[in-house]
DNA sequence: GAAAATTATGGTCAAATGTCCATATTTCCC
DNA sequence: GGGAAATATGGACATTTGACCATAATTTTC
């Protein structure tokens, strides 16, 4: 029987059954609690993550100590440093559980060894890759040039399933904008 | 002889001499000038882009008109819409010279039998994606964290040679910040 | 179920920022 | 070289935004 990684897989590769059970074998599953630290800032991030079920964030902390996040990672979605795991080097940003969440873990050189002996992983790989970096882009543009009330337009758009699921502070740490102004805006839009 | 180029790639690869001159030779040359444009917004790029010498800006334009600049390409760097290149669909960004350029223009065609055929240059390749993607994920902490005060400061070590030869509008708009508030604090820190 | 923690919202005020405008200076280009 | 364009700066003002505080409502946790 397939497990929700295995269909996800199915779903979004052409990878063959034989190949999805190599890889799904050498992933260790793990619980993450709410609130519970996948990755600290600082340690290396030794592992390529999976996540199954629930809800981590990708955030980063300045010298007085708020908190800016990167990425939300939800169910079904990759996550990692990715400089700190392509060097091994200290991560500088934190990976955190927002939900209790269920993600699968691949240790690196075994991942490495899947992408040098699996085509068609490697160039799925590559297509996350490349996805990143164009909504990357896109929100670079936007944290330059958009007010808060496009910021949030744009977030609600993009991603109508987390609203219901985030604490507004993390919505306004994800923009770039205070609570405040993003109590104000909503109030704003509710009157209308 | 060897020209710019092929020293650029001598000092930055283990290339041998043979695929240097291979990847030269399927290169066109181009000069731009001040202001003109390479790439323009809902045109397809289709070329590999490297710069000989000179200056160039990625920028995207908002509703209102505004201009916002998401990448400067000095002299020995690479620039693209990665986006429209990869997917062959119409640029979301303009790519323009800000000072009299000289550029070399290399086909996606032939860099992509280039890159099938010159294994050391898909490595270079891959390198600078992903120091792309680092130095990208910082920015964008920089644009949702930071002060004006402390991106300007942050541009100033970064790029010291490009403070003389960019217009300060430009360092606004690649900031994020109005020109008004840019020279606020460049003036607020010659006082002290 | 109850205490504790988290979350959402609001008020007040000061500071930061942007827009619009004018002007002096520098640079560009024919 | 000279006219035109671009650039840097400043003033005045309105607006936005954030910091700090309090409070009510909701959720978590044991």
């Amino acid at each position: 029987m397939l497990d929700e990684f295995e269909i996800y897989l199915r779903a979004h590769t052409h990878l063959d059954s034989a190949d999805i059970t190599r890889i799904r074998s050498l992933a260790a599953p793990r619980m993450l609690r709410r609130n519970e630290l996948l990755l600290r800032e600082g340690e290396v991030c030794r592992h390529k993550v999976f996540v199954i079920r629930g809800l981590l964030r990708t955030y980063g902390t300045t010298a007085d100590g708020s908190e800016h996040i990167l990425q939300f990672s939800p169910e079904h979605s990759w996550t990692l440093d990715v400089e700190s795991y392509d060097k091994q080097q200290p991560a500088l940003y934190n990976i955190a559980a927002i939900e209790n969440s269920e993600i699968l873990l691949w240790p690196k050189a075994d991942f490495e060894s899947l992408l040098a002996g699996i085509p068609r992983l490697r160039s799925f790989s590559q297509l996350l890759i490349s996805r990143n970096i164009y909504t990357s882009r896109q929100r670079l543009l936007t944290a330059l040039s958009a007010t808060p009330e496009e910021k949030y337009q744009e977030f609600v758009q993009s991603f109508p399933d987390l609203l219901t699921r985030l604490p507004l502070h993390m919505i306004a740490a994800y923009l770039g904008i205070s609570l405040k102004t993003l109590t104000r805006i909503r109030q704003a839009q509710l009157k209308r």
